[in-house]
DNA sequence: GTCTATACGAAGATAGAC
DNA sequence: GTCTATCTTCGTATAGAC
């Protein structure tokens, strides 16, 4: 019994992870779905407001996915299970992932503020694990860089190397930390 | 005498790298570039023609780049030469970075095949030189983490920590390394 | 609450003047 | 070669039937 709101939801995650929002129409959405074009204007409002609302949802989830993997964890032990977690996401929610790889870095959209907080927190989380193991090492890039790290090897894992285990990835990516 | 196929260039990535190539249209290129519409057209064909090139360009910059960077170079030496290589293209080709970064694992664009080359040529130079250094470890996937370390600090540090210096990223990437 | 039909504007592309 | 004017298609959004 997947509600028509869910419909919506997968069939636009699914189109715009592989060729973006902007070219993403909502005549696509709406086929994908099996539903009317209406039904999708009836229930989000309009299209930003369904990627406002599916980037938000995202966002929440993964933020707080990776404060829980932090939680009472320190040092080389936080930074495992934050990778961990991060490959554990990209892999359950791979079109939210390459959508998140496709925004982040963009400026002025009306989602912009919600998936800014990816930056803020996110990253911010695998800076204060890295900032334990390193004292010396400038927190924010190098939180920047194992984030980056984990989220370019589990996006190439998913896209080419499919057959490959997710713990192959997070050796790949620890082994360096 | 800039030329205004280069105007045009100029201000079609100045454009896309904040608002990704669907979402910008001629006409706003065009604007930007101080010329008409018609103009576009003239020298590039239509829209996607005119991305290719850009894209086709970047890459074979960004890759030739690379490889000489690498060149002669074995082990750690690589590895810093390639890090240092490729946050120096991200600094002086800004809008490219970005606009790699957010089309680097679509699929089924026109300029799709062209910017997969950067993730076989690229991703494969560092792959290589990791290769080197851990030959236990995974090369493909441990390059795309380098690479993607790299990649990803290198944004961070232009958007959003403009004040710092070129030095402090290539540190805070190869520490792991 | 979901559908069909349609209004309205935006955007890619072309034609012809200069 | 560059410009202005125009054509046509596509896409967001709304109105109204069911």
């Amino acid at each position: 019994m997947t509600s028509v709101r869910q419909q919506i939801v997968d069939a636009a995650l699914a189109l715009v992870a592989d060729r973006g929002i902007a070219a993403t129409s909502v005549d696509d959405i709406a086929a994908a779905a099996g539903v009317a074009k209406g039904s999708v204007f009836y229930n989000f409002g309009s299209k930003s407001g369904l990627f406002a609302g599916i980037i938000g949802d995202g966002v929440a989830r993964l933020t707080e996915a990776l404060r829980a993997a932090a939680e009472g964890r320190s040092g080389a032990e936080a930074i495992d299970a934050l990778v961990t977690e991060l490959l554990t996401q990209i892999r359950d929610h791979p079109d939210f992932a390459k959508l998140v790889a496709t925004e982040i870095f963009r400026r002025g959209r009306d989602w912009q503020e919600s998936i800014g907080t990816i930056r803020r927190d996110a990253m911010g989380v695998f800076a204060a694990a890295v900032a334990q193991v390193r004292p010396d090492s400038d927190a924010a890039l190098a939180g920047a860089a194992l984030f980056g790290a984990t989220l370019v090897a589990g996006l190439d894992w998913l896209v080419f190397q499919p057959e490959r285990t997710l713990d192959d990835v997070r050796r790949a990516v620890i082994a360096a930390w």
